[in-house]
DNA sequence: ATGACTTACAGGGTAAGA
């Protein structure tokens, strides 16, 4: 039986963010995914299209529906949901008028407020794309402040672009300059989660080096030198449902893969800690019963 | 080591990623 579905008084949400690296000319990658793995909830970065190159069609075959900013050539986030419409609440980081990259989108689905960003890059730094990055960092602090003591159950997924230490990396020998480890890039993580954010990967895996990321360079997949760079952030409402977390690595082996693999949490229906009576019936309507065989 | 790989856009070579 499926771990995300072991009955209707113990319903759990799988929720994933994927960086899959184009999703036109990787979509036969994603379907394969989505159809092995049954996510709930998906955030997708770089999807490298125009919103009239959406594979709205493809996605719908498939069971779910979405909501997405889309931008030529580069950047583009979307979320799906599993059997249902996630209601799409903001577009774009609050903060710059003038910033037109396609990178956050936020939205309603399954009672969770689901937060998709693609933070910058920020290479070569210094530099203009550097100060990028950070700007864009403390605008994601400001507007998270507000999140996570808005009451809601919410989740912030997405490609961080960030080492936040050096257990996230093989080995930061060559990477000493890159923008993802900089200093001033893992403070702007660290004083994010410092207002109360789980990360959750690190909060069930302590000690364990996990990666999300291996870049097409030097057989690093083959080698296994990764980076973990690729977060599911949950605030304090949400993190006591926090049952599992982890990366679908056979993802990242298909011929022809995006650099990043699908990196995912499992939650609950029901706080696993908190006494507190029952919450009352999810509405299930839209809500399919266990159907797909285990692939 | 302005590197290596890979994609989008275009229809070659540049920009960008991380």
């Amino acid at each position: 039986m499926p771990l995300d579905r072991v009955g209707p008084t113990m319903a759990r949400l799988k929720l994933a963010t994927y960086n899959g690296n184009g999703i036109k000319s990787r979509l036969d990658k994603l379907l394969e995914w989505l159809g092995r793995e049954s996510p709930d909830i998906v955030c997708l970065q770089e999807l490298k299209a125009e919103d009239t190159g959406f594979p709205r069609k493809a996605l719908r075959d498939a069971g779910y529906g979405a909501v997405f900013v889309g931008q030529k050539s580069w950047n583009g986030v979307a979320i799906l949901a599993k059997d249902a419409d996630p209601i799409e609440v903001r577009r774009g980081l609050p903060g710059d008028d003038k910033d037109t990259q396609g990178r956050y989108i936020e939205a309603a689905v399954d009672g969770l407020l689901v937060a998709c960003l693609y933070l910058p890059n920020g290479n070569p730094q210094p530099g203009p794309k550097f100060d990028y990055k950070l700007a864009w960092f403390e605008r994601l602090i400001r507007h998270a402040a507000t999140l996570q003591k808005s009451g809601h159950a919410v989740v912030l997924a997405g490609d961080y672009n960030v080492i936040p230490t050096d257990l996230d990396i093989y080995n930061t020998r060559s990477w000493l300059k890159d923008a993802l480890l900089q200093p001033a890039s893992r403070e702007c993580y660290r004083r994010l989660l410092a207002q109360g954010w789980t990360d959750s990967i690190r909060a069930l895996h302590p000690d364990e080096r996990i990666y999300t990321f291996w870049d097409y360079f030097r057989q690093h997949w083959e080698h296994n030198s990764g980076l973990r760079i690729d977060h599911l952030l949950l605030n304090e409402t949400l993190a006591p449902r926090l049952v599992s977390a982890g990366v679908d690595t056979w993802v990242r082996g298909r011929p022809g893969a995006s650099d990043h693999a699908p990196t995912w949490i499992v939650l609950d229906d029901a706080p696993r800690k908190a006494v507190r009576k029952r919450a009352p019936a999810r509405k299930v309507a839209k809500r399919a019963p266990a159907r797909r065989a285990k692939a």
